[in-house]
DNA sequence: GCCTTTGTCAACCACAGGGTTGACAACGGT
DNA sequence: ACCGTTGTCAACCCTGTGGTTGACAAAGGC
C-alpha cells in the first residue's frame, strides 16, 4: 500500500472514517468535534484522521489549540475519473460483444463461431 | 470491516486486486491467466479472487477445471452513487457559502456577519 | 505564572491480511 | 485406470492497523 489511490481506498475501507468524511462535508469541524459520536479515545480519531489526511482526503489547519479539519473534495473527482473508468471499458467490452452479435446475426449461414468463451457465466 | 461498502473499498485498496479488475475488464478469464502476471504463487491469487468475490466485484463460474472469473460491473456503479453523493453534499455545502456572501453583498450595511466560521480554512 | 483545554506521540496489544508451502480435490486427456 | 492440469484449503509467518493508556506539547483563560 504505497500509491495514493490506494491509500484512498483503504482510508475508506473504514465505516468510521467514511463516517467522519460524510460529517465534514457539512462543515469544517475539530478533532473533538469530530471524536463526540463515537464510543472511541480521542487519539483513536486522531489515527483516523491521519489515514485521511495521508491518503489526501483531508487538510488540518491550526487556530489556537485547536486543528479544524477540512474536507478536500478534489480526490472525490480522483475516484470518480478512475471508477468511469472502468465502467467505460466494461461498457466498451459490452459494446464489443453487441457488435460481435450482430455481425452473428448479419451472416447466420455459418455453422456456428469458435467457442464464444464469455457469456457462458451464470 | 463488514459491510458491503467497506468490503469493496477494502478490496480495491490494494495494486493487484485494481490490477486484476483492470484486467476483467478486457474479458473472463481463468485463475492461471490472472496469476500469470504476478510474481506470487497461484494460491495468493486465488484468495485476491476470493477477496473480490466477497466484496461482489467479481463472480466464479466453473468450466471443468477451470473457474473463469467474471467482473460484476453493477458494483462500480454502486460506488460511483457514494461517491457522488459525497461531491454533491460538498458542492451543496458551497452553494450555501456562495449564497451566505450574495446575502453578505445584497445587504453590506450589517457591521458584519457573526462568525462565518467556515472558509477561514488556508 | 499556572491550570485547563485540545490534540499528538509513543508503547503496547490483538487481530486481520497478504504471503508462503504442502496436501488434496475436481476434472479432462489419453 | 492413471496422470496432468487447475485451483482450493489449511497451517503458518510477518507486517500493518485499530484500539488502548500514559506522557507531553501548544495555546488561552484567569
Amino acid at each position: 500500500m504505497d500509491d495514493r489511490l490506494s491509500r484512498v481506498f483503504a482510508a475508506l475501507a473504514d465505516p468510521t472514517r467514511r463516517d467522519m468524511v460524510t460529517r465534514l462535508t457539512e462543515g469544517d469541524a475539530t478533532v473533538g468535534d469530530l471524536a463526540a459520536p463515537y464510543a472511541v479515545s480521542i487519539q483513536a480519531v486522531s489515527k483516523h484522521l491521519k489515514v485521511l489526511e495521508e491518503a489526501g482526503l483531508v487538510t488540518r489547519s491550526r487556530d489556537a489549540q485547536r486543528r479544524p479539519v477540512h474536507l478536500e473534495a478534489e480526490v472525490f473527482d480522483l475516484m470518480t475519473k478512475w471508477i468511469e473508468r472502468y465502467r467505460r471499458r466494461a461498457e466498451e467490452r459490452f459494446q464489443r460483444l453487441d457488435d460481435v452479435l450482430a455481425e452473428l446475426n448479419d451472416d447466420t449461414r455459418h455453422d456456428r463461431i469458435d467457442a464464444p468463451k464469455e457469456g457462458t457465466a451464470s
